[in-house]
RNA sequence: GGACCCGUAGCUCAGCUGGAUAGAGCGUCGCCCUCCGAAGGCGAAGGCCGAAGGUUCGAAUCCUUUCGGGUCCGCCA
């Protein structure tokens, strides 16, 4: 647990206005807030201290903010508060409080920002949960960045944090997924038989005809030789009853599926600490128990669904289903969880998965899902409120759809067409730290352009570049302190001993300030579910720290290092491997590696 | 027809869960490198926060209505 400074001061701020109004609730006090000033004179921060209390107080806001001023002044970090506007109270610390969080960052290092909001809260973040039926493409990447993301942020704020994929093994999709591997096989075993003669033999036609499947063909072969196939009279290799592959195959493909995904995941960085299979849950009967806890709470029923208003699909037949009362919990319609054929919907199936996870102690589930599932929030979240008995939260964030970009042009996705961009594609271009840092440069709701010239560009407009030159520059000028000085002199513990004093120029303190304003960042952006606020966090400081370089370039006073004085420079340079300390700590929550020099 | 997301500078986007005179990058315009930290720097212009009501000390932020764009809507996952 690091030092937060604001926190610090509200507390002090609390403690005032408590002795002013004696009688404050606590949910007033609780309101109180302490924040950064966006204008530089209205001092460092400001409190809405004296506008939430004067109601209660009987008292004119601004008479209220000038008694908490009286108080104010009087603490030890305050070098000046004035009330302002409203009732505002600006504050103005002593140059030494702010400069004390240098060493509280360097003996912290990348734990500098590390929060307990989370008080250990058991979280299960569900991330990419990609259908195993092909290598993963843009679509996913977006949800397993943001998803991995935020399960560090998370971690970092305190919270006890699992990461968590599930698998969809258990469908429709898979089992046209084993057709379409078994034709692979037949062709691999020399068959005569054509794609579309073999289409007009798969239920509901051939699916997944892309070649990624031909080499589980082969390796099915590799395994099984033709056991797996039938024989006409000339020999060749046709269509045997499905009982006697169709599981097999419909395992090793997905198997084999899986082994790709996990290997996308690892160029992206991405490490998951579960995999929940669906088939597996449903062969444990957690379905059945599942709807059968609910039924026992009244919540199932026999009935028929109206027909969605204004877009009758052609082929609705009234029908008498199996209803969950989502209704009761928020929800617009009851869902169906049997399907015409008796089979669980997916929507049984996954009450039964999180219900599972509530079994396992997560008090808060986050879903990391693709815009395409929006409609589904309400009826998950209804179902999480009614099998939890209301204990459990369930978030939802939703990703929307990434457009990528190349020459200002966008890049259709069209498998036919060949342009269809796979993550391990995208990730061979621009690399899996520019991918990862450039999908969290946008609220992951709103809908993002990827634009593939943009994200290489060594300039300010790419924040890749931009946060990453700024750490490199802190580096660099700390190599070559090492050099001059030794680098006994230079670590971190040595630098947060020296005598801060000499940082006293606007732009080094506008940098402290900044720096001391991470731990806020980490726990407002945890609490928020927001990892971007993470990326522009990190792209504001590289800004701060630039300008300061900047300074240097044309006042030579200004740089870090001062030949013949040792004060000054000792100074810059813990506030320069303050600076590399936080990035890094935010580059961490965001999985991009620093690096130590632009080449 | 309904649900959810988005609408902020010419463009791409932030806006710290209701705070003070709404910010950044790009683009535009004007300055600044013979060298010592320029894969740039400084400054300016640019806004009815889609529109109209409401809630209150105070609204880009919350509520209602409305207009645009996106996603989705029983037996897909």
């Amino acid at each position: 647990m690091s030092l937060d400074i604001f926190a610090g001061i509200r507390l002090q701020m609390i403690a005032a206005l408590r002795a002013i109004v004696p009688d404050l609730p606590d949910d007033i006090a609780a309101r109180v807030e302490v924040t950064p000033s966006r204008e530089a004179a209205h001092g460092d921060m400001a409190t809405n201290a004296a506008l939430l209390a004067a109601k209660l107080a009987r008292q004119p806001p601004a008479l209220l903010a000038a008694a908490l001023v009286e108080r104010l002044v009087a603490l030890e970090d305050v070098a000046e508060a004035s009330a302002a506007g409203p009732g505002f109270v600006n504050l103005r610390l002593h140059p030494d409080a702010w400069r004390a969080v240098l060493p509280d960052i360097l003996v912290s290092g990348e734990n500098f920002g590390d929060s307990v909001v989370g008080g250990g809260t058991r979280v299960n973040v569900e991330y990419v949960s990609a259908n195993p039926t092909g290598p993963m493409h843009i679509g996913h990447c977006r949800g397993a960045v943001v998803g991995d993301a935020l399960a560090n942020l998370l971690a970092k704020a305190g919270f006890d944090v699992t990461k968590e994929y599930y698998i969809n093994d258990a469908g429709a999709q898979v089992a046209a997924l084993a057709w379409a591997a078994y034709f692979r096989y037949l062709q691999a075993l020399g068959t005569k038989i054509t794609e579309e003669e073999f289409s007009e033999e798969v239920p509901g036609g051939l699916q997944y005809r892309g070649e990624y499947l031909v080499g589980v063909g082969v390796q099915l072969v590799a395994q099984f030789a033709g056991a797996l196939a039938d024989h006409d009279t000339d020999e060749n290799p046709i269509i045997a009853a499905p009982d006697i592959w169709l599981e097999t195959v419909r395992a090793f493909t997905v198997a084999a599926m899986m082994d790709g995904v996990r290997a996308d995941l690892r160029l992206l960085g991405v490490e998951l600490d579960v995999f929940t299979s669906e088939r597996a849950m449903v062969a444990s009967g957690a379905v059945d128990t599942a709807i059968a806890k609910l039924d026992a709470d009244g919540l199932i029923y026999e009935g028929v669904l109206e027909p969605p208003k204004g877009k009758t699909p052609d082929d609705w037949e009234p029908r008498e289903q199996t209803l969950f009362r989502s209704t009761g919990f928020g929800d617009d319609v009851d869902r169906p969880l049997r399907k015409s054929d008796g089979a669980n919907t997916y929507f049984a199936n996954d009450i039964a998965y999180h219900a599972d996870k509530i079994d396992r102690g997560y008090t808060v589930m986050i879903d990391v899902w693709g815009a395409d599932h929006g409609g589904y929030v309400k009826r998950m979240q209804a179902a999480v409120k009614a099998i939890s008995g209301n204990t459990v939260t369930l978030d939802v964030v939703l990703c929307q759809i990434v457009h990528i970009m190349r020459g200002g042009q966008p890049v259709r996705m069209s498998k036919r067409a060949g342009t269809y961009v796979t993550l391990s594609d995208l990730i061979e271009e621009v690399g899996p730290d520019a991918v990862r840092f450039t999908m969290l440069t946008r609220k992951s709701d709103a809908q993002m352009e990827f634009d593939l010239d943009q994200v290489r560009a060594q300039t300010r407009e790419n924040p890749v570049f931009y946060v990453q030159y700024a750490h490199a520059r802190c580096r660099s000028v700390l190599r070559a302190a090492v050099e001059s000085l030794g680098a006994e002199a230079v670590s971190a513990d040595a630098l947060a001993r020296s005598d801060l004093s000499p940082l006293a120029a606007p732009e080094e303190l506008a940098l402290i300030r900044r720096l001391a304003g991470w731990p806020r960042i980490v726990e407002a952006a945890a609490l928020a579910r927001e990892p971007h606020r993470i990326a522009f966090a990190l792209y504001d400081l590289a800004g701060d720290f630039h300008a300061l370089w900047n300074r240097g370039r044309n006042d030579a006073t200004l740089r870090f290092l001062q030949a013949g004085d040792p004060g000054s420079t000792l100074a810059r340079l813990a506030l320069v491997a303050a600076t590399a300390t936080v990035i890094r700590s935010g580059l961490a929550v965001m999985g991009v590696r620093p690096v130590e020099e632009m080449r």
